[in-house]
DNA sequence: TGTACATCAGTGAACGCGCGTTCACTGATGTAC
DNA sequence: TGTACATCAGTGAACGCGCGTTCACTGATGTAC
């Protein structure tokens, strides 16, 4: 595909990328539909035919975040034998791998609240974690009611994640590995 | 204390409290220092007198946002039976109580690298956990090595202050009870 | 196969705005004598 | 007690900059005939 035509092709796709690359970088509070046209190559005006607006552009990443980590934690579940710390170990490196994506899912006050691709995918991935975790039996689950060990688990998961991302924690494999499985 | 003299005898702490106050409205990408200003109500060239810049005005922020919890954390540890738990709830508690200083303690690339006030707040909290699990009976901690217990309790605490705030989960004092509890 | 036309993606100049920073200043405070 | 002076905290006008937004435009693509 040729870089300098006058129609891209595959816009949207790379302004994404060069989102959640710029937001990876230096945070959500760095980037500007013009920084993100700069990256992309292409004029500063470019990015509202896509997404109208900051927020529109980042709700964007945000659905695409959630939809790819759900799918990595489906896969990861599928034939697991320890169900939750394979899927909760897909979610600690679905955020280290994206840390972009990761930075601004949960930022509501960054998002469009209107955005339905974007609640749709939120809310998803939340009850795909609950169902799993109603569908255990009760003394795996040390008779807690299932609402509480879904908070736990999605706590320590999303505690971990965004320790290792801000540098507290170390990203070393084995030391996830241990975190998660202990519980 | 007059309200409308030229020296407004506290200014850096009015800044400090505006600033928290912004961040948790807002996020910390909305602040600026013109609009600290305007919210203390002076002119939009003192916060440069007390703070330099943005970094130095947000490591402020999250200096006292140290100071305060680690002071919190050591409180609850007085007297406590289940040091852990006592010391986790305290974390939570302050996060959710200081959204705004919380929002900026973790975010490196919002910071002063060199702010030594800092980095010397931001060291004392983890070192005062380890030290507390490494004082803990082997037993108690299930034969795991400190850095595995610690870096649990901490992605624990961390995970669901962060999705307490962002209204992930909700802040009821039962369930962030018998999510603490149950470790 | 060719031509005409509608639609769409991206351009580039222009605008007004809030920002950080600078700088000469003014008003208040503390200290020396 | 009074006076002079240094220091410090905060002011307000001015600047250049990057931003989002608007708008008339241009170039490419797809479709009807």
């Amino acid at each position: 595909m040729r870089e300098d035509r006058y129609h891209h092709g595959n816009l949207r796709r790379a302004l994404l990328d060069a989102a959640a690359a710029e937001i990876a970088e230096k945070g959500p509070g760095a980037i500007s539909l013009r920084s993100i046209a700069r990256r992309a190559g292409v004029s500063h005006a470019a990015p509202a035919h896509h997404f109208g607006d900051r927020a529109g552009l980042l709700s964007a990443v945000a659905a695409e975040g959630f939809r790819r980590m759900d799918e990595a934690m489906v896969d990861a579940a599928a034939g697991a034998d320890d169900l939750l710390t394979a899927v909760g170990r897909a979610y600690v490196d679905f955020a280290v791998a994206h840390p972009g994506e990761f930075a601004v899912m949960f930022r509501r006050e960054l998002l469009n609240p209107g955005d339905s691709e974007l609640a749709a995918h939120g809310g998803a991935t939340w009850q795909r974690l609950v169902d799993g975790i109603a569908a255990m039996p009760v003394e795996a689950r040390g008779g807690e009611p299932t609402e509480v060990v879904a908070a736990r688990a999605w706590s320590l998961v999303h505690g971990l994640a965004t320790l290792i991302i801000n540098g507290s924690l170390s990203a070393d494999d084995e030391l996830v590995d241990r975190v998660l499985r202990g519980v």
